[in-house]
DNA sequence: CTGAAAGCGCTAACAA
DNA sequence: TTGTTAGCGCTTTCAG
């Protein structure tokens, strides 16, 4: 129960002293100085590898006033799209010698707030989040003026951070168009969390899409995900708008509606046509395979790691730099595509 | 370019000023402690949230010797196991003040290795980790003797981690079992990276079942998941081999082969049954549903988190401890099951 | 109940 | 090329 107090742990003056030198040179061939003789240099290194010394980085960072740590900030690890992108930072902030703290959100503001709160705390030179809320997303208040934030996946409001993002309006609406042209006229849009940005961009080009041709738009939107069950897909998606087509939203939209479609004796992208924003590991091995807007999901974080470190290094530009990715609308047969080779 | 110099961070010093009081009285109601006026408390913190004072916990760290962080390592983030299991971590962590700094080793013992040495430098209090090799993961020497470790997935040999795993052995014994009791006779395994633990336990249940019947066994183990492409499938498990029927030994090999069989013209679970150990996200969806062995991936990351804070709690037994979790083998159509009513 | 002073491990002036 | 001397922001004896 006791803890041991460990003789443990050599610092740089047990090095020092060790090898026979001042602190401070010791300091100069753990940074690389060149400006130290070489055989002492040699018999430093010696002593380090023999005392298995580590540098405190904690103390390092306390005197440099930089942690060498970027934190990162996610709603959802669940979601294949957002552990890609977790993987890509980690991996760019490793190849530039940095690491990451990780937080999740799960989509609440308040709680993302706390982690700001606390990955500043820990003295953070960089952030890169997955807001909660592009409009409640509240925390520039937290963020001192030195630290770099780039957020990606949505945008937050007035806050000048960098983002990165794809033309969801766009997208969303070229692949409204291509339901409509398989003749579709009840397509129903299904998101949820509606007042999220991602949402309402989504939801806004499925309706230029409609009222191009002047069709009524039929939205289903649930405040949270838990809401989308069977029987709320069948009172309002079928009952109500009797949809002939479906539009998802986004990942976790398409899982539910996937399985609530199956659940109501429907298959998906046969009985009902379907199209997913967001595409997902087997999304092709379904049958019908499901036609899908393809995020590039680890792009995200490399583009949003990479921003950053410009930023630390001090080239990037001075005002903030919104960057717009590329997606793709892959077409295999739940859209209606091909139902003759099916 | 040029970094300015922000008369920013207002330290508990310029608290302490602010309020008139001194840094130490400052610091204990920052901590919380009782023995302070309460006027003078009051008056503190009233300048420390008009002022936004945050503790620095570089500075909290170095002096209290530790970090209030954990660290994590994992082979593969985009590996939903392992995603769901840091997930879990995150949350408790969160829920003990902690923060988690996340590493990947992308199952490279190597650079796993050198993942440790960064956060074994960042002096996190704990560590959980995902090994990328139960023999050849090579850390222990550069793990300070107060470090916590708790290991999930595979154990590291002879290292005397605490360790969560599954019954890796027992349960794919079963599954096979399982395939046998459908008739089937040249039960192919699918599996990769043959030298890590988890692989050679599954490889050994896999072979118990075949033994138990006299029966020979089929492996087809490919170094790296890369190499598990069509063609390697047509030739081993098929020319080879002649499988009636496959069951893979992870996700990774899951996907790729539910892939190169369709490439090969194969109905994954209706031209060739099929089983796989660990289960996903739309198992059940496929046409058949694709029988799985279950692992109770959030727990995993739950159960390796409360251990750590037990022991960093000093209330966990003295010697190390293995906990096996249970597994469950989910039996949809792809095993041969219900062809009935498909 | 409160404060002065020392120091966690490291780096950065500033000499020598 | 080297060493001495201050701190980074915080906690903590140990006196008052």
């Amino acid at each position: 129960m006791i803890i041991k107090k460990n003789r443990n742990a050599p610092t740089l003056v047990d090095v020092a002293r060790e090898a026979g030198v001042s602190l401070k040179t010791a300091s100069r061939v753990l940074n690389g100085s060149t400006s130290v003789k070489e055989n002492k240099a040699i018999k430093i290194r010696e002593v380090m590898s023999r005392l298995g010394y580590r540098p405190n980085e904690l103390a390092r960072g306390l005197k440099a006033r930089k942690s060498a740590a970027i934190g990162m900030i996610v709603p959802n690890l669940s979601d294949p799209f957002i552990a890609s992108a977790v993987k890509a930072v980690q991996e760019v902030a490793r190849a530039n010698g940095y690491v990451v703290i990780l937080a999740s959100s799960g989509g609440y503001p308040d709680v993302e707030r706390s982690e700001v709160e606390s990955l500043v705390g820990r003295q953070i030179d960089g952030l890169v989040i997955a807001p909660a809320d592009s409009r409640n997303s509240n925390f520039s208040d937290v963020i001192p003026s030195g630290l770099q934030v780039v957020t990606f996946d949505q945008p937050i409001r007035k806050s000048g951070f960098d983002v990165i993002t794809v033309a969801n309006r766009r997208i969303t609406r070229e692949a409204t168009q291509h339901l409509l042209s398989h003749g579709f006229r009840r397509i129903v849009a299904i998101g949820a969390r509606p007042h999220i940005y991602t949402c309402s961009e989504r939801v806004a080009g499925y309706r230029d899409a409609l009222r191009h041709v002047s069709l009524e738009p039929r939205t289903c939107l649930v405040e949270h995900e838990s809401v989308l069950t069977r029987d709320w897909l069948s009172e309002f998606a079928f009952k109500k708008h009797k949809a002939d087509a479906i539009i998802c939203l986004n990942w976790v939209c398409t899982m539910l509606t996937l399985r609530a479609l199956r659940q109501l004796g429907k298959e998906p992208g046969r009985d009902v046509p379907l199209l997913s924003f967001d595409d997902f590991e087997l999304a092709d091995m379904l049958t019908p395979g499901i036609s899908a807007v393809r995020q590039p999901a680890a792009r995200f974080g490399y583009e949003a790691a990479r921003l950053l470190f410009e930023r630390l290094n001090g080239k990037a530009p001075e005002q903030s730099v919104s960057l717009v990715l590329p997606t793709e609308l892959i077409l295999r047969e739940s859209c209606g595509c091909n139902k003759s080779s099916n």
